[in-house]
RNA sequence: GAGCCGCUAGCUCAGGCGGUAGAGCAUCUGACUUUUAAUCAGAGGGUCCGGGGUUCGAGUCCCCGGCGGCUCACCA
């Protein structure tokens, strides 16, 4: 849409150009010596010398002779004053052009008011932006209510700019978000491991079962995929002598949205020679631990209303077990058959009659939504982890668990499955199954292991679900700064 | 991909059974020298998401489409 159509704009067009008319540069490329709002305000008032600051203008309160705005930066709000007996003609008349939102430099000294609020009386004044488009005005009471809130969220999620202006809480949260990142990278890098970056850009997917994103390398002439893991190349490195490792980075899976799901999402995965699943567990609980403090958090966290206790060790709950005592009948031993009779009665849509496949269904249906405290669901069954490695005790299972809280899905971690003909010989089958690789293996993968790969344990974390669950978010786009939507029309 | 709900001024929202489109904030004009959701008086501002249909007449009813939200499906 042009700019002009919107009366709003058109006026503040107007002044811009007036003040250019005047000799006055709306967008000047320096801005004057200041201090952040936040050391303005700790000054106090009384001392009578003289302090400069700037910031955006958000309310405008006019009294005739004289006016109060409010000035905030990230730092802080701080009121002004400006009465037109103690400024120059020259600044009333810049003042006159002054809108909401524009951003503004301003000198003067420091007073209480009547109403006792720290408040500078300004005697100097730039204009450092001539804001052409105007915000959303929000007021807050004095009881601390907010009135006129935006609640589009097509405007928030699309205009995030307009949501960290105008929302504490999501300012907050991708702070913290940052802060969640920072520790989790410390806390590894401070165990020795190292941090990497492998291919987005991938000729063969892999490391999970999702489907990719497609695209065209023209140079090639070939078809690429975005990556869905990182897994398969870090354990090449772990091959290669990198015994501790770790990628954060964006994945990518061509699925559907929902509250826990994004097309693109950050995953941490990590991998450390010489050690196995239970040391993830420990690793898990202290990433937690870590990050809960980056949060500000202690050990409570309050989720959608619901008090999580992060205090490690969390209860390791075995899958079959928990499936079993959930659902009442010991269904791991079911046949297909029967296991898919039982899921159909259940209304579980059962087209991949896959066995896999339903005891992941039916394992989502009784037991995940009753994992609302932090626990480990352990041993899953091998038909469903091929890169992890076989329980000794039941090699029908595997040394493997997925973290939950508040019913969420937050890690996936084993034992890593280091044999190289075991390994071939379940990818193989699994690619004849799955027609889109077309037989395909991983072969460089393969090379590694068959080199030789140290028994290691892996852990995979959802970062996005662990900024939702640290910072009280409901959706997955809340921690994404611009999650992903269909083209504005 | 399916179902349900929503879309009205820049923002937040009203619009009974189909009969000339409303409020608060924001904007503009005027008043006001310590206000703070400032106040008071006045004014302007609309492709009622888009298209089609029914009707003398549609923001309102019907159909198709767009975008968003929720739920479901998909996501080892």
């Amino acid at each position: 849409m042009a700019l002009e159509r919107n009366p709003l704009i058109a006026g503040r067009l107007e002044k811009l150009s007036a003040l250019r008319e005047n000799g006055v540069d709306p967008f000047p490329p320096r801005t004057p010596p200041r201090l952040p709002v936040e050391q303005v305000r700790a000054m106090g008032s009384g001392h009578g010398s003289e302090v400069s600051t700037s910031g955006r203008v958000r309310a405008r309160r006019e009294h005739g002779k004289t006016v109060f705005a409010d000035l905030s930066d990230p730092t802080g709000r701080i009121q002004l004053y400006f009465n037109s007996r103690e400024v120059s003609p020259e600044l009333w008349r810049l003042l006159g052009h002054v809108d909401l939102g524009d951003m503004i430099w301003v000198t003067g000294t420091l007073f209480t008011t009547r109403m006792g609020e720290l408040t500078l009386a300004v005697s100097g004044m730039t204009i450092l932006v001539k804001a052409v488009r105007p915000m959303p005005v929000v007021k807050v009471d004095s009881s601390g209510e907010v009135h006129d809130a935006v609640s589009d969220p097509d405007l928030l999620y699309r205009h995030r700019c307009v949501d960290l202006l105008l929302n504490p809480v999501s300012r907050k949260r991708f702070e913290d978000r940052s802060r969640i990142i920072s520790a989790v990278r410390a806390y590894l890098d401070g165990l020795g491991f190292i941090e990497v970056e492998t291919p987005i850009l991938q000729q063969l997917y892999g490391g999970a079962s999702a489907e990719p994103f497609t695209t065209k390398y023209n140079f090639l002439d070939r078809e690429c995929y975005l990556r869905i893991a990182t897994e398969l190349y870090l354990k090449r490195l772990l091959a290669g002598g990198f015994h501790r490792v770790y990628e954060i980075g964006k994945d990518f899976r061509n699925e559907g949205v929902d509250r826990t799901h994004s097309p693109e999402f950050t995953q941490l995965e990590l991998y450390e020679a010489w050690s196995d699943y239970r040391g993830m567990m420990a690793r898990f609980e202290e990433l937690v631990v870590v990050s809960a403090e980056a949060a500000g958090k202690g050990g409570e966290v309050v989720y959608q209303g619901r008090t999580l206790r992060m205090e490690p060790p969390f209860p390791r709950i075995p899958f079959v077990d928990a499936l079993h005592e959930k659902s009442g009948e010991k269904l791991f031993d079911f046949e297909p058959d029967r296991l898919a009779r039982f899921a159909a009665g259940l209304g579980i849509p059962v087209e991949s009659a896959a066995r896999p496949a339903l005891l992941d269904k039916l394992f989502d249906h009784f037991v995940v939504p009753g994992l609302v405290q932090p626990c480990f669901v352990t041993d899953y069954p091998a038909e469903l982890s091929p890169l992890a490695k076989r329980n000794s005790s039941d090699p029908r299972l595997t040394e493997r668990f997925e973290a939950f809280m508040a019913g969420i899905e937050l890690a996936n971690a084993f034992s890593e499955q280091n044999d190289p003909l075991l390994q071939r010989s379940i990818l193989e089958a699994q690619a004849v199954e799955d027609g889109v690789r077309q037989g395909e293996v991983d072969e460089e993968f393969l090379y590694a292991l068959e080199l030789g790969m140290p028994p290691a344990g892996g852990l995979g974390l959802g970062v996005d679900r662990l900024v939702m669950i640290l910072t009280d978010a409901g959706s997955i786009r809340d921690v994404i700064l611009f999650p992903h939507l269909r083209r504005e029309k």
